[in-house]
DNA sequence: GGTAAATCTTGATCTAGGTCAGAAAGAGCC
DNA sequence: GGCTCTTTCTGACCTAGATCAAGATTTACC
């Protein structure tokens, strides 16, 4: 294993670089007492920037470790039995990919650059030996993977029972929550996506995201210029998507 | 808290219960050494069985406790912004329910029995606490949380991309295969859901999944009386799901 | 900077599965 | 055993969104 080696390059700098990086208060880190950080930060390799369309980990390949995005945005996708690619995620700076190879120890997905896109590479095994010694790290992580189970049940509830313009909308807005999370702009940003893929992760023709689209903006919702979105109608958007995404608080039957 | 009280009342044998229970090759007990079974089971509540119908816990709840059903089903749900149901999983003995209020520390769905049903209930801070001490434990934990994340994301795949035939085949097999885990026959099982709650699971109306039933049991797929179901062609059932449940397998792109 | 390839848009048509309606078969319940 | 309530089945129709087709625009690459 090349690691040390490899770390010796990268984190050459005295203090912790995970404390240094402006996405630390939303990645793993947060919570962690600052020593915490730099055990923490002992483990994790920076690695080059992929490319676009690289990959960076296939369906089938032994699993070892997960990602954090730093910059740019990761897809994950399966190949169905026809060959056909379907997108099972989008990923932004500070979330984790690589998460669903921890049960078979083989990534059931592949994950690709929809742009240049930088990630922190993260040992499982050290993370999980490093997890036992830092209770606040091990709950982090339970935390992770219980919000990336409710949000895929999220999603199963759109791909069931909502229609393409709620879907979208839907897509727009959490994307919007996303950015704005990590202090972008919630009403304008970039699409790093095709029409194609969201239309392949909505469970939509491309065509049909298309139409959608257009009309948001003849409706005057949205205003879009190729891959760039802005949020125009905020209360008319979240009402097609029901507000459904904090429904944990709506009364119970 | 009453727990120890409670704790008295179902634990009082000496030998560990979990030891005992025929699904501990299967629940979270699996891998864990004798000693370590013991500690494990110190903190299982058992409960009273839950009739049909019953919540075991309801959607913006408290989040304490992870529930290893025992026997019988359930099923767990959230309500959409216009008040309908949207059935997110069923739960069959030896899996675990209400992983996903770990992160928000609120249950974002809620989980009702199909039909008389008893679980175990495990507090989840005592559980994180334990499997701090047992390694083993926690990587239990991982890899039960990883299988929900890769289970949930082919669910997905289920409903954004597979026809009504695709989806009621994939539905069964599904079954099929959890109820052979349990030792249980892979070919012929009863239903303990309605037609309803398997088309609002699997994105389809409940005529459709009525026609398809019926359409397989001409086709002699399948052998259909009421809620039980006897899978005849296997092979041509496989077919129809792409066998995409071991796609992991296939050649990447 | 120019050309080929990919992506996006828009219109016309088609269809899988939804919706509506009613009959048949169970499941509780007194 | 009869009554009601719910679930299941089946047929007739309809619609949201897929598919097909063809331009328009963007992106990538020499």
């Amino acid at each position: 294993m090349t690691m040390t080696h490899t770390q010796s390059r990268f984190n050459s700098t005295l203090t912790s670089q995970c404390q240094n990086c402006s996405l630390s208060a939303l990645c793993l880190p947060i919570a962690l007492a600052d020593e915490d950080i730099n055990r923490l930060d002992q483990i994790i390799e920076r690695k080059k920037p992929l490319k676009k369309g690289d990959f960076l980990f296939r369906q089938g390949e032994a699993f070892d470790s997960v990602y954090a995005v730093r910059s740019g945005t990761l897809k994950t996708f399966n190949i169905t039995s026809y060959g056909e690619e379907q997108i099972t995620g989008f990923y932004c700076p500070s979330e984790l990919v690589g998460l669903s190879g921890i049960d078979s120890n083989i990534y059931p997905v592949s994950a690709k650059a929809l742009e240049t896109t930088t990630v922190c590479e993260i040992p499982f095994s050290h993370l999980e030996e490093l997890s036992s010694q830092i209770p606040s790290l091990k709950h982090q992580l339970f935390k992770v993977m219980s919000r990336k189970i409710s949000d895929d049940q999220q999603m199963m509830v759109l791909l069931g029972k909502k229609n393409a313009d709620e879907k979208v909308a839907s897509f727009l807005l959490n994307l919007s929550t996303r950015f704005k999370k990590r202090g972008y702009s919630a009403s304008a940003f970039r699409l790093s996506m095709s029409r194609g893929e969201i239309g392949n992760y909505l469970g939509l023709a491309v065509e049909t995201v298309s139409r959608v689209i257009t009309r948001f903006q003849k409706s005057e919702l949205i205003h879009v210029d190729g891959k760039e979105i802005e949020i125009i109608d905020f209360p008319e958007i979240q009402k097609l998507v029901g507000v459904a995404s904090d429904c944990g608080k709506i009364a119970n039957i």
